[in-house]
DNA sequence: CTTACCATGTAAGGCGTTACATGATTCA
DNA sequence: TGAATCATGTAACGCCTTACATGGTAAG
């Protein structure tokens, strides 16, 4: 017998649980919200899909780790989810636990790295894109940035705002790169 | 008919093929080695296993992208794989493209982003694991550019060589980061 | 002689996305 | 009245990792 589901191609690689536990512990809420939460506040680090969500919600609703209720008004369908003692222990659990993987997947870099195969002209067209996309990046994470600086007693808040500061850094890190590189290519194609 | 293979859950988001056909562009390998680069020059922007690397590369075969030569010597199986003309041009067309996806999936921001559920400490902890680990990434990736500056004539090494500069200046914001949000935090514990 | 590395591959199964399916409400 | 948003969910299917399975060679 295996409780656990252990058997193969099986590694526990699994976060969702944790994020939405985690999405609870902060305040009762709907699917809905949650997948709204993960579009905009965690969206520089995580995501996720409704095909992904709710079938967890079921999942941690059996293993007694949230519940549900009903909160259907005139017709609106709305179930609003709480998380239990033992989901909240189970996070925990979980938070204390070293971090197993963080993992960058920039096709950028990837197409960046093959492109001598287009030429130096390709290359610098996908570091123009990549630019003004982390220009854009950048200026929502300082409006999170701002927003955040008045609420800081809150220890939840204390938490968003330093992963806020880290995409700050980075986003401006990688712009740093970004003109660095064509400086470094021109240099390359002799002015 | 559905030559090109869409009918559901497909988004054509495989990556491998074009990354395999990226590095036989280089040079022609074997499907170990091809690994081996994956593990070491674009481990910090992809990854890979066995388990999609050989499957992929029977396919490529399959597609007229590669060709096959056995390589065995005294015993030992060995299969040089070669990009095809046709295959080069495959690869040309995605490159050309504009990049789809870039993703970052940090559990530690996840861990921090939650963190109040086990106070301060936990995050602090997180950090400094964090922390650790970029230093030792920071001096691979500093090898890997002094390596590389000295061979700065071959094309194939420039872009190498700008995917390198990314990753040292990504990871140097990162310690930058925790040593920032280390001070920050001891300033909120009213030190 | 044993450990590490070279070398190829498959099977099982979890994970997650996309597309589909449905329906109500709010706002312009 | 039509578009956007609120709201929940499932089916199909692709993708990828882990673990297994196998066997040779080089180095200490």
């Amino acid at each position: 017998m295996d409780l656990e589901g252990a058997s193969k191609g099986m590694a526990n690689t699994k976060k969702m649980d944790y994020v939405l536990l985690g999405l609870l512990s902060h305040e009762s809420m709907t699917g809905y919200e949650m997948k709204k939460r993960l579009d905009t506040t965690l969206r520089f680090f995580w995501g996720g899909s409704y095909g992904s969500i709710y079938p967890t919600l079921n999942q941690l609703e059996k293993e007694g780790k949230v519940t549900k209720e009903d909160t259907s008004s005139n017709g609106r369908e709305k179930i609003s989810y709480s998380i239990t003692e033992y989901g909240r222990e189970s996070l925990r659990d979980w938070l204390r636990k070293p971090v197993e993987k963080d993992e960058l997947r920039y096709e950028t870099l990837l197409k960046l790295f093959f492109g001598n195969e287009t030429g130096m002209e390709g290359a610098k067209e996908h570091i123009e894109r990549f630019e003004e996309k982390c220009k854009g990046e950048l200026v929502v994470l300082n409006m999170f940035a701002e927003n955040l600086a008045q609420y800081l007693e809150d220890d939840t808040h204390k938490h968003y705002y330093l992963t806020v500061k880290f995409g700050i850094k980075t986003y401006e890190s990688y712009l740093e790169w970004c003109k660095e590189a064509k400086e470094q290519i021109k240099e390359w194609e002799g002015k």
